[in-house]
DNA sequence: TATAGTTGTTACGAATAGTAACCGATAGGA
DNA sequence: TCCTATCGGTTACTATTCGTAACAACTATA
């Protein structure tokens, strides 16, 4: 499960506090069709769960199971093992909307 | 690098000791076109070192280097995890040579 | 009516994975 | 010499998955 790209991201992501659809697309850099499928495995194996808010315009939180918030260590552990030998990477450029003068 | 497919198989595999190409194929199932590739790309990001010894036939052992055997903690806590929360699976079936009666 | 915000879904070309056949070097035997 | 076998891969081809963009459904607001 792992092993299957961006799930990794998506759980770090999900470690801190719940997070909304658009808010998860944006930090992690995944298209929308890609978060939807993979929220929607990882909902099936137990480890994300779905809160809806019928506000308008809908809210949507997605949150980690008890299952995904043990995943933490495993986390940490590669969090440790990257800031050790990964060289420091520039963080990608921020895509900003063009400043009117 | 752990999010590609087969990569974390292969640095467990290797984390005991060092292996060769057809015992790794074996043991963990992969294609020996998938395995050659994603060692290649192992070796290149200095996870993996590639050992020949020029024996008829040739041998050639593959194993970790310090960073690479620096992914241990990692693995150890996706064991732990996995044993506490993923059902037991049964192994998969041993290929048999026919048995002649 | 038109527009915007939110959470998706659909369509489709591009990239990656999987399968099977083949290659080159070497050695042993007929 | 010719055939066979082993090891560590490559090559060729098909199937699956990914990435991008456009669109859909709902509803509130202008």
């Amino acid at each position: 499960m792992l092993s299957k790209r961006w799930n990794a991201l998506i759980i770090f992501s999900l470690l801190g506090e719940s997070q909304r659809f658009c808010t998860m697309t944006e930090s992690i850099g995944i298209s929308n069709r890609l978060l939807s499928e993979r929220l929607k495995e990882l909902e099936k194996d137990g480890i994300v769960t779905r809160n809806v808010y019928p506000e308008t315009p809908v809210r949507i939180e997605y949150s980690l199971t008890e299952k995904g918030r043990a995943l933490a260590p495993v986390m940490e552990e590669i969090q440790k093992w990257s800031q050790e030998w990964l060289p420091v990477q520039e963080a990608p450029e921020e895509k900003q909307a063009p400043t009117v003068r």
